[in-house]
Order: C-alpha cells, then structure tokens, then sequence
DNA sequence: CCAGTATCCCTTTTT
DNA sequence: GGGATACTGG
C-alpha cells in the first residue's frame, strides 16, 4: 500500500521538493498532500470534520518557509485567537522556530494591526480604542436617550438596535432590511433607528472609536480606497492562508479578495456543513462562490478520509446531515473501527442530568482517560450549570469556555474604563462610566462632565470646574486627582493599574455583596497586566484577544500542570476533539431551541451546529436529555430528545435510561 | 437631582 | 436572572 518516492540526499540545489527536512508525501494522504504542495494561485480545500484541515495548514505553512518564503510573508488568518496560536506552535514543532514569525491571527485583530499602522487614511488617531459588544450598546444606549424621550410606545432596547446595525454591516444590506426580514415588530421605528445608525457611526467617528464592525469595514475601505496602502499590504504577504472559510462574511470575503493582489496565492479551508455563525453574517454560500472571486483558475482539492472519529460516530454524524433539506455533498469515512454506539441518556431531570455527566467523568478517569481529553458540550452557555455545581462538589477541576467572559464582567469593565480615559481622554463613555460609580453621582451629573471634560479645549487640571458641575461632590476632586498624577508622571503598567485598583476598591465594596469574589477577579486582571509594557496594547487585546476562559478555572489553574475537563460551548468548541464527549440538554425545545422551529434556516443551522458537536468524538459519543422540563416562554412541557435524534435509525444510538445505585 | 425599590419583559451562538 | 422603566423618599 505504501507508495514509494524518490529522496535526493545529496543535493543542495535550489528548487521545490529538493531541500525539504519533512517527508510530505509519507506523513500526508494524496489529498492533503496535494494541498500542501499547490504551488500557487487560488485554491479551496473542503475538509469535512476530523480530516485533518489544521495538519494540512501546518504543513503547507512549513512547507512555504522550507521552500524559502519569508515566514513574515506567510499571513494565516482564523477565526479565533485560540486556533492561531495553536497553529502556529504546531508548525513551530513540525519545523523550526522561523514558523513563529508568520503573521496571522484573527480578522479582527489583522485589522486593528493594519489600522493602527495607517490611521490617518481614514481620519482616525492611531490611539483608537477598541469597542467590545458591550462597550458598543453603551454608546448605542447614550444616542438611543435622545430619541426614546420623544415616544410613548415601547422603544427596540440597546442591544437590539445595536444587532440591527451590526446586522446591517456585516450582510452588507440595509438597515431597513434588515428590520424588515428580522425585526419586523420594530418596522415603524425604522427612521428612528436609520437616525441612531447614523449618529452611531458620528459618534465613533468623533470619539477615535471602532467596534468590531468598524475593523472590519475600514480595514475594507482602506485597501479600496488607498492603493498606497494596498499595494503595500499586497506586497507584504505572498501567501494568504485563511481557516474556516465557511464562517467568513462578505466583507470579510471581500478583504480576502483585496489581500490575494495580482498574484493571487489565496488558500481558503472550510467545512460548508460546519458553518454555524449566520448570525454574524456568515453564509455557506459564499465557500462557494469563492472560486469566481479570482482571475487564475481555483484549485479545488477535497479531504475526506476522517482520523478523529470511530465509524459508528461517523455514521451517526453522516446521519444527521444526510437528512439535511441542502444535501452536502460529501461522506466522512474513517478506518477506524469500534463497537461502542453514541449513547443518548434519558435522565428524569436536569440535577440526574449533571450527575450523570459527573460520575461518568470520574467513571472515565478510574479507566486511565485524562480530564483533558473529555469533555461536555452545549448549545447556550448556561446549559452548563447544574454540570458546574456537580463537578464543584466532586473536586473535578474544569475550565469553560464561551458565554460571558471574565473581561465582560462589571467590576473588570469599571476598571478597564479608568484605564481607557487615560489612552483615549475623548471616550465618553467610559468617563460616563466611572463618574456614574461615584456617591452622589447620578446620570445628570455625570452627562455635564463628560460634556465638560470631553471639550476640546479640557484639561484635566481644571479640577474645581468639574467638582463645581458635581455639586461640589468631593469624590470627583479625588477620581480627577488620581488620574492627574497618573496622567503626568509615566509610570508602568503595573504601577497605573495598581493605583486605578486601590482607588476602585472601596466603590467595589459597596457596590457588590460578593466583593471578595470580584476582587479575586481583579487580582488575577491585575497578574495579566503586569505582562504588557504598554497601556494601549493591554486595552486593545482586551478587546480582541482576551482569554477566553471564564471565572472558575482561574481558581482551578493555580496547579500549573493540572488536567482540567473542558465545558464549552459548542461555538467555541469548533476545530478541536476530545476522547470523550459529553452533549448535553440534546432535548427538543433546547437544541434545537425553541425559537428556531419556524425558520427552515434557522433549524438548517442548529443541524450543523449540532453536527459539529458530534463530530467533536474520536472514541464515545454520549448524548443526554433530562425528561419533563417547563418551558417558561411557550409554556410547553418539554420532554422529547432533539428532532435530529428522533429522525435518526435507532440502529445508530444506544438508548439508555439511569438508575440510582446506592454505593456512593 | 440621586438612590432605592417595584414591576414588567426578554432570554443564543462570537469577534 | 438582568435590564429598562416608573415611582418614591431623601
């Protein structure tokens, strides 16, 4: 079966195949092979899951340096910084250290590199903070005031109008659009929300900000607009390398396109039955439009011999697809056999549920599988936490990843918001923020001195006027105090954030009952920037970059070598694999959920995800529900396993039920 | 003008 | 369980 190929010992000449130190075609099947060796011009590569898509990437980028391509040239871009990171150590592995100078990361964080650099071409200060989700609803939320005073019917919330222009950007379409196809209860407001759109995009535009959307668009708009900098970014990267493609949007899509140049070396990844982000924009259709986007003819190359999984998890996941209503065109085979079926577990409630998932854990591990290569799976953040409270109670340590990030808790925002005055002293909302944490202080009061200190002719040393908008409250004389001396002498990071805490800690403590928590939070925040020698560094990767874990494995990583089972969900659970896979709430009404049962779209989409997460097993595939759970909103009782189980042939699954077994 | 409380509504996934 | 809003008391 081995095929037998020619190796050069001895020659030294320059030229592809004749210097390389890794033996592509031994360690690659054809197709990966084929992938890793395309020499140049567009291609796609359609990787059904487990085919081994990151190997192939590393690979090829090994293979570029090897053939002499400055690593510096080689972009990689990914979805998350997690997936970047990693590729990157893998190649630096397979290869050698020159690996780690390939640029790359996510989109979002290419961008604010790229703009930073060329700010001025778009009328931006290179200091620009970065919005997050949050951050951006508060700014929605100041310019929504203006309008909502003048309604007396309920008006869209904050967060609402903020996916409806975000929603607008990133399916490049119109705000009436989009209300009309997804918010048509708020179709009479849409002059109002055109109004906020715009004042949204002013108000950033005044206050040297972006949010995620804004990387996005004017890191577009520069490489249309300035052939300057575009020819100059073209020039820099020869080769674009660009991971789960089948999440990209169009504006992403389009940036691609401009980076690609003349030349064209374009290599895009994806999975058309992975794409699990329509939320964001994302369209499976566009993996498929992407051959049409060059002038060279697209190489299309397909993986689909699958290493990860055994077959009957394959057969279940193929399954799942094949009952798609848009057929994939594309069967997952593997050679690996096994006897063990996915498992759907009937527990009679969700507490039975958890403690299910715990004891099999523990159950697991007695067998010799390391906590690190199981883990639970789930459609919204929250499913996870009865599991949370067993495992706690177990002593198992775990980490989470998805939901609520700890950089998007209130007290770390407090802090950051402190930080981000200094860097950028026109970011009203975060000066709207700390003077609101001030006794005394209410939204009035603050408005006045935001106005006041946002001037462009304000100095900060104009103290006395700033009390005097307060009504004379003394804590705005020591909020201005400490930022003043911050402000003239320049100090480290380190020193800057310990002087923001010290002056944060006694409004903490009379805001939140659970201080002592949330001051464990901020030292652990506090550990973190004390790596940075730069404050704008520091707030721009809390944006963009900042660790996605939550709060309970802060606690449970103090054991640097520790093994930790992995809760996530399965958004953030895409392009990795565990032994042992948990799914948990398969339960119909929760995944699917039950908002998603009138849209065909909708259900197509929560199909994939669920595919996804199947397809995250190499060896048991256990799947639970709990029975008999109340749905609040519709009031239905909810008690059936998942529609995509239900259609299944019972042949694919073992069904079980529990029993209470005394000897714990 | 601020702070505290009561009430109603909505509740996904990520950069 | 959190956010927005309305109302009350200081």
């Amino acid at each position: 079966m081995k095929k037998l190929s020619l190796k050069k010992v001895t020659s030294r000449k320059r030229g592809p195949g004749q210097h390389y130190t890794i033996r592509y075609a031994d360690e690659l099947n054809a197709a990966q092979h084929q992938a890793v060796m395309h020499a140049g011009g567009p291609a796609l590569i359609i990787a059904g899951a487990g085919t081994g898509k990151t190997r192939t990437l590393i690979y090829r980028v090994a293979r570029l340096v090897e053939d002499g391509v400055d690593p510096r040239a080689i972009l990689l871009l990914t979805f998350t910084r997690k997936a970047a990171g990693e590729m990157l150590r893998r190649a630096t592995m397979l290869l050698d250290g020159r690996c780690e100078h390939v640029a790359g990361g996510t989109f979002h964080s290419f961008a604010n590199q790229v703009l930073r650099r060329h700010a001025k071409h778009i009328k931006f200060d290179s200091s620009f903070s970065v919005l997050d989700q949050g951050d951006a609803q508060d700014v929605v939320n100041l310019l929504r005031a203006q309008v909502v005073g003048s309604r007396k019917k309920r008006f869209a919330r904050k967060q609402t109008i903020h996916n409806i222009i975000s929603a607008a950007m990133n399916r490049a379409s119109s705000i009436e659009d989009i209300i009309h196809n997804d918010y048509p209860q708020f179709v009479e407001d849409t002059t109002e929300i055109e109004y906020l759109a715009e004042a949204y995009a002013r108000y950033k535009v005044n206050h040297n900000l972006m949010d995620y959307d804004d990387l996005l668009f004017y890191l577009h708009k520069i490489l249309q607009e300035v052939p300057a900098v575009r020819e100059q970014v073209q020039r820099q990267y020869k080769h674009v390398l660009v991971d789960e493609y089948q999440d990209t949007n169009i504006p992403q899509h389009e940036i691609v396109v401009f980076l690609a140049g003349q030349q064209e070396n374009v290599m895009a990844v994806g999975d058309d039955a992975q794409s699990i982000y329509s939320f964001r924009g994302a369209n499976f259709a566009n993996i498929m439009k992407f051959p049409q986007a060059f002038n060279k003819e697209c190489t299309i190359i397909k993986l689909e011999e699958n290493y990860r999984s055994t077959q009957p998890i394959l057969d279940l996941s193929n399954a799942v697809m094949n009952a798609a209503v848009q057929k994939f065109d594309k069967e997952l085979y593997t050679h690996r056999q096994a006897e063990d079926k996915p498992y759907l577990i009937k527990a009679d409630n969700e507490e039975q549920q958890a403690e299910f998932v715990v004891s099999q854990v523990l159950e697991m591990r007695e067998e010799g599988v390391e906590l690190s290569d199981m883990a639970v799976l789930f459609r919204s953040s929250h499913h996870s936490s009865d599991v949370e409270l067993y495992l706690n109670k177990a002593n198992v340590p775990f980490q989470k990843f998805g939901g609520f990030k700890f950089f998007e808790t209130a007290h770390i925002k407090d802090v950051i918001a402190h930080l981000r005055v200094l860097v950028n002293p026109r970011d009203a909302v975060s000066w709207n923020r700390i003077l609101l944490l001030l006794e005394g202080i209410g939204p009035r009061r603050a408005g006045a001195i935001v106005d006041a200190v946002t001037e462009e002719s304000a100095t900060w040393s104009d103290v006395q006027r700033f009390k005097a908008l307060a009504g004379n409250n003394t804590s705005v004389e020591e909020l201005f105090g400490m930022l003043n001396k911050l402000n003239r002498k320049r100090v480290g990071v380190d020193e800057c954030v310990a002087t923001v805490v010290d002056f944060y800690w006694p409004t903490l403590k009379r805001k939140y009952d659970d201080h002592q928590k949330r001051s464990r939070d901020i030292e652990m925040f506090q550990t973190i920037a004390e790596r940075y020698a730069d404050l704008d560094e520091l707030l721009a990767d809390m944006a963009l970059e900042a660790p996605v874990e939550s709060l309970e494995d802060v606690s449970a990583t103090n054991d640097e070598d520790e093994s930790l089972l992995t809760l996530s969900t399965i958004h953030s659970a895409k392009g990795l694999e565990w032994r042992v896979v948990f799914v948990i709430w398969v339960l119909d009404g929760r995944f699917p959920p039950v908002r998603s049962f009138k849209s065909t779209e909708d259900l197509e989409e929560e199909r994939r995800l669920f595919y996804v997460a199947c397809t995250r097993a190499a060896d048991h595939l256990f799947m639970s529900y709990p029975m008999n759970i109340y749905d609040r909103e519709t009031g239905m009782v909810l008690g059936r396993p998942s529609r995509f189980i239900e259609a299944l042939d019972q042949e694919l699954y073992d069904e079980y039920t529990l029993e209470f077994n005394d000897d714990e």
